[in-house]
DNA sequence: GTCTATAGGTGGATAGAC
DNA sequence: GTCTATCCACCTATAGAC
């Protein structure tokens, strides 16, 4: 990371930094059409390298998902703690949660692990696990939001805070699913309002 | 459906049908792996047939998908109806259509649409219109049971029906789909439970 | 670290015999 | 309606030169 700032000041360009440009075009690939939607040589094309130094850097399509589930929610992570560090109240803390994934859909995007979860039958087991673990993650950090909203009593809700933690990521992940499918980000931001404002 | 049951009683194992098998494990197929999950070849696995046999009855894969859909929402549609016929409450018939995807669930599969939703993007136009339209009927038989329970006072929820509805059918399908990445059908039961009993 | 070349397999789809 | 045979494009992945 230092390095690479360090570099990116002689020459923010002409960084090559292949690995990282892969996993920046094979995620929008996941992202719009699924792990069984793209291929190697999509990337390939893009990035105008060959197929076979691909397989150098991400040696098996199951390697290259892993690795982007790794980047893809260290991101997430980092956004959910800069969340926690502007110490606004817990449904603003939702609210710009929820906003994570309106970004995402304005450039057309799906969640990475929304998609994946779809593919979930056809992943390596490895892939599975990270699936999974960035869900718990994010159930993990809901939970802590629902359960200091419900103490400062700015949130009210039925129920263990673990399940209204999975109907948020669940109800988010799919009514981001249908927005998409119909070009219509207003539609995710309604419901997501809905869902926020009944806690 | 009559000259079908009729041959049905001659010979009900024997009956052909090749048409119908073929949808019926496609969609399975579909309904677990993705549309971009399996191929003409799984298909003609599990019947024993050749692909070139799959193709006379389904010349392309979009066709077969597009009958795929189509076959799938006449048989949702029909167990919406079942419902609206037992006159119950809307509370009660919330629950019961929660209770079809809890089936889904069990037998290890995702909803079809749910599915195609996911693949949107890769799917060709007639699967994506197929795809919507699943979709715009059950938020239309949604808002239908919302509207009959907000005036009987058996509902109580905030907010344009429509949007409610769209609510339910993200909702349910996210939290399907994350169920079965966790293969828990408890959980989906647990957040379905959660979002009806909060109308 | 990237290339050419290629292996070895599978994808959807078609022609034409039976 | 189902078959054999085949097309050609594409898939993931590897060997070996530069």
């Amino acid at each position: 990371m230092g390095s690479n700032a360090a570099m990116a000041r002689t020459s923010a360009t002409a960084t090559a930094d292949t690995p990282q440009r892969v996993l920046d075009v094979a995620e929008r690939l996941v992202q719009t059409r699924g792990f069984n939607g793209f291929s190697y040589a999509d990337i390939a094309e893009v990035l105008g390298i060959t197929k076979a130094s691909l397989h150098y850097h991400f040696p098996t399509k199951a390697e290259l998902g892993r690795r982007l589930i790794e980047r893809y929610e260290s991101r997430v992570l980092e956004a959910l703690a800069a969340i926690d560090r502007a110490e606004v109240d817990a449904r603003e803390k939702l609210r710009r949660y929820a906003a994570i994934y309106v970004e995402v859909l304005r450039a057309n995007r799906m969640c990475l692990c929304g998609m994946l979860a779809s593919d979930y039958a056809t992943l390596a087991k490895p892939v599975k696990d990270g699936v999974k673990r960035f869900f718990d993650r994010n159930e993990a950090w809901l939970v802590g939001v629902l359960d200091a909203g419900r103490k400062a009593r700015t949130l009210r809700f039925s129920g263990a805070p673990a399940v209204v933690a999975q109907t948020l990521v669940g109800s988010l992940e799919g009514a981001m699913m249908l927005a998409r499918s119909y070009g219509d980000v207003a539609r995710f931001e309604a419901v997501a309002e809905r869902l926020i404002a009944e806690l």
